[in-house]
DNA sequence: TTGTAGGCGTTATCAT
DNA sequence: ATGATAACGCCTACAA
């Protein structure tokens, strides 16, 4: 174990502790040759290695950022977090990444466990369901940046993607494409992002005289898609083409038209509102609708870490344009 | 910020700060029921929240652990990180994960990083590159777990899949199908799983009466990986099945593939060495080599626990067994 | 049953 | 240029 202390490296090089200290946090400024040889040697000798623990609690800064995703299962969630600990490397900071599972509790509990942990700051892809707990944070002036979904009237910086107007695009494309009977699959709207696409969806339909029929909108807990789609798909006019609205759904979609034999693009076309790892080998390969995650998430990090730094007073709201790569 | 200390709460429950701390830390034995009221409202009523930094500095525990993976890229260590933090989860710890990127100097500096920090202990996908470091945690007694890749003479923990046994069956199976030509390619063979899966090759071709071909055998960083498939299948003979000695070797194989309008499986047969997250939803569907990653994080993590815990005497090398999913 | 005092390993302030 | 001393917030004997 780490047991050499400072106290032991100033008792070996002869100085004291605070000698030491400076020597540390690299003030040499006024410290002779000689006594920095010594405490050189003396560091390398006995192998010491500082305690950040200690230093932490005298400074109040741990050096460590929590993410709390709303459920890691999602690419998104994985490819924002992986961008965010590239940046904290880059400042020589770490993260600690908690899944909430969309489990409000479990937001609550890793939101406490880190505070109480003493992390430097918070990035957060909230559930939605502790609001009061958001905004007391925010209000104690704590370091956090919120995520992938809105929380209105929250006064706090959030980093999101522009879902509207990306679903309309893509939309507008397919009927572009000649369809006219779409669908769209989200899960539950419990959260902005999800009603964003829906919202998107309705106004590329109203835009291009499409009626929108309520049979042809699917939000609902995955374990449950399967049946709906069951029942999309016995209409009498089924649709020619559906979006997915998050990779989730997306594979209970490809295994669900695997299953009934239906073909991708000749039965029903398929866009997908995420990234997915290899679109551009499946075959056919997949039209997506791709969420900038490595600009969002290295943006999020950048705004907590100016935020802890107190480096610049916060924008609100930051957009993030989707890109639309059609296959 | 949480500024209310225990102090605070002593003074205005009217309480010592050893009391406090007594209740804190569920110790209610002699507790009188009044103090114990008063000490409650008073948490309640000042927000109290304990600061664990000042707690781990005294107790020497963190509740932390460290995840160090060689290449987060690939799905393996993902899914592995994934299943020891769920360990974590239910037994009240953390993890931080870092990325090594398979870069010794990286892997160093995180494994000292880490241990300033004091966390409790580490999980460590080797690089090999830090042979006398690794040593030196194991001889001091520090909480370690190696993962995915041996060390040979080093007495630790290790968690590991039967490489050799694996790809021996995947090779037998592909031989009884009637292939004759079968190549394989890895990255460079710097750890030990990369070459006991070679070992299994060779072996399975020898059983089988097969003379090996130098040229079919690829070992090389991804980056040359195309040119080196452009060689192999410029050859007179070319080989009528390929083992993708993990996910990222698969990908580079199917883009060769598709690039060359080579199909599976009519003009070659594929084998992955690594679950890939939609094999059963590709078009055909994939055989894959299974690594059990999710058992094998949940071992590892338990490993470390008790080691921390000091519950038991670990044993050195535990070998899980991959299954062949034949599609 | 509760309080007092000292220490965990640093850093910060102020002397010298 | 370097050192003494007092925090930081909590835990733990031991005393009362």
């Amino acid at each position: 174990m780490t047991k050499v202390t400072m106290a032991d490296v100033a008792k070996f090089a002869g100085v004291s502790k605070s000698t030491v200290s400076q020597y540390i946090n690299h003030r040499y400024e006024y410290m002779g040759e000689g006594t920095r040889r010594k405490i050189k040697e003396a560091i390398e000798q006995l192998g010491y290695q500082p305690n950040y623990v200690a230093k932490s609690l005298k400074q109040k800064r741990t050096f460590i950022i929590g993410i709390i995703v709303a459920d890691i299962v999602h690419r998104f969630s994985t490819e924002v977090s992986r961008s965010i600990e590239d940046f904290c490397y880059e400042n020589e900071m770490q993260a600690i990444i908690c899944n909430a599972d969309n489990n409000g509790k479990k937001e609550k509990k890793y939101i406490d466990m880190l505070r109480a942990k003493q992390v430097d700051g918070l990035i957060i892809f909230p559930t939605g369901q502790n609001e009061d707990l958001y905004k007391k944070m925010v209000e104690e002036g704590y370091p956090v940046v919120f995520m992938d979904r809105d929380i209105p009237h929250l006064k706090a910086p959030f980093v999101l993607a522009n879902n509207q107007q990306a679903t309309y695009e893509a939309i507008s494309y397919f009927i572009q494409k000649g369809h006219q009977r779409l669908a769209i699959a989200t899960q539950p709207l419990t959260i902005s992002s999800r009603k964003e696409r829906i919202e998107g969806y309705k106004q590329a339909l109203n835009d291009h005289h499409i009626e929108p029929r309520a049979d042809y909108m699917i939000s609902t807990d995955i374990s449950e898609l399967h049946q709906n789609l069951n029942r999309l798909f016995q209409l009498d006019m089924p649709p020619t083409a559906i979006l997915a609205g998050n990779d989730l759904v997306f594979l209970e979609i490809l295994s669900f038209l695997q299953e009934k034999k239906l073909k991708i693009p000749e039965d029903v076309s398929l866009i997908v509102f995420d990234n997915i790892p290899f679109a551009h080998l499946t075959n056919p390969p997949m039209t997506i609708i791709a969420q900038p995650a490595f600009e969002m998430g290295a943006k999020a990090a950048d705004l907590l870490l100016k935020q802890i730094n107190k480096e610049a007073i916060l924008p609100e709201r930051i957009y993030f344009t989707c890109e639309l790569i059609c296959r």
